[in-house]
DNA sequence: GTAGCTTTTGCGAACCGTTCGCACTTACGA
DNA sequence: TCGTAAGTGCGAACGGTTCGCAAAAGCTAC
């Protein structure tokens, strides 16, 4: 069991910002860092380790894996970047801000990501009802689309 | 990745009922079948494979690891067995009725698992806004318990 | 620049939870 | 009670992740 020392999150918008934040707590900025770093800051969704590993698709040079895994551990103490995990599957990582929840279908799997403030309403009712304060961003809202729904209570009776 | 095709929930009250499902479905009543509906029967929360497969710290026979997930694996399409990942950790089986979601405390770890209906609210606002029908029998609803919210809060200064 | 110290890397092996292959056994119907 | 398919138990393999350790490389002070 990981014990990793979740920090709030830490916004950089570019790479250079996010450098200099590593810096600042002097962690050195290794090849392979930078390079995790890159992958996330262009990525338009959260990635694998191996995916990034593997330079995705090419257009990033190839690192180690379990350094991935290291640098990514790292970033994430320090509040750069966070971990989802969406149903089975590997863990994926983005950054941390924006600060992004999901939505997952349980049946086609497809995933919505929506910016915190959206499921606000959500989170207030669970509150009252339970006097829980849901989080979405670790592990997400899961149900079924409106798309597999429409499917289901088409092929439903009763 | 399994294509378990999910069947609705089936209730068997008693381990006897459950057999006669079985049979039902031209399944047959292995001894190591029966052991694993007795684990489930038995229990008060959900269940990992392996403490099923180690008979529940001596309270029954031991049995084969494989054999356990492959049984789980038939008794969950059969409609009487359900699964459901509390966060990182092996998946966790119970019988499917009655219906029960969990709520899971991100920092403590602490579950609580509740009768469908009390979720019905949340459901409704959750498709309301998004149209998604949210499950949280297969993963759960993720936050901070009242308990650690109340902690955080303490610690937190803005 | 370069020495020197320390962090990080890259590799392989190990880990955990789960699934698969396959020869042996057993439940059940005839 | 026998035949046959279904299920078992073992070991090996799997996917995702972590660990151990020697070699490499970032940073600091000269």
């Amino acid at each position: 069991m990981t014990t990793t020392h979740r920090s709030p999150a830490l916004t950089a918008k570019t790479v250079e910002a996010a450098v200099d934040a590593l810096r600042e707590r002097d962690l050195r900025v290794s090849s392979a860092r930078r390079l995790v770093l890159e992958a996330l800051y262009g990525a338009d969704g959260p990635l694998s380790a191996e995916r990034i590993a593997e330079g995705l698709e090419g257009r990033l040079p190839r690192s180690d894996l379990a350094s991935v895994y290291r640098n990514l551990e790292t970033l994430e103490e320090v509040g750069l970047v966070r971990h989802v995990h969406l149903g089975h599957g590997p863990g994926l990582y983005a950054l941390a801000a924006p600060e992004h929840e999901y939505l997952v279908c349980e049946s086609c799997h497809a995933v919505r990501s929506v910016a915190r403030a959206e499921l606000d309403e959500v989170r207030a009712k669970v509150r009252e009802q339970f006097g829980y304060e849901a989080r979405f961003t670790h592990f997400p809202l899961v149900g079924l689309c409106p798309k597999c729904l429409a499917e289901s209570e088409g092929h439903a009776h009763s």
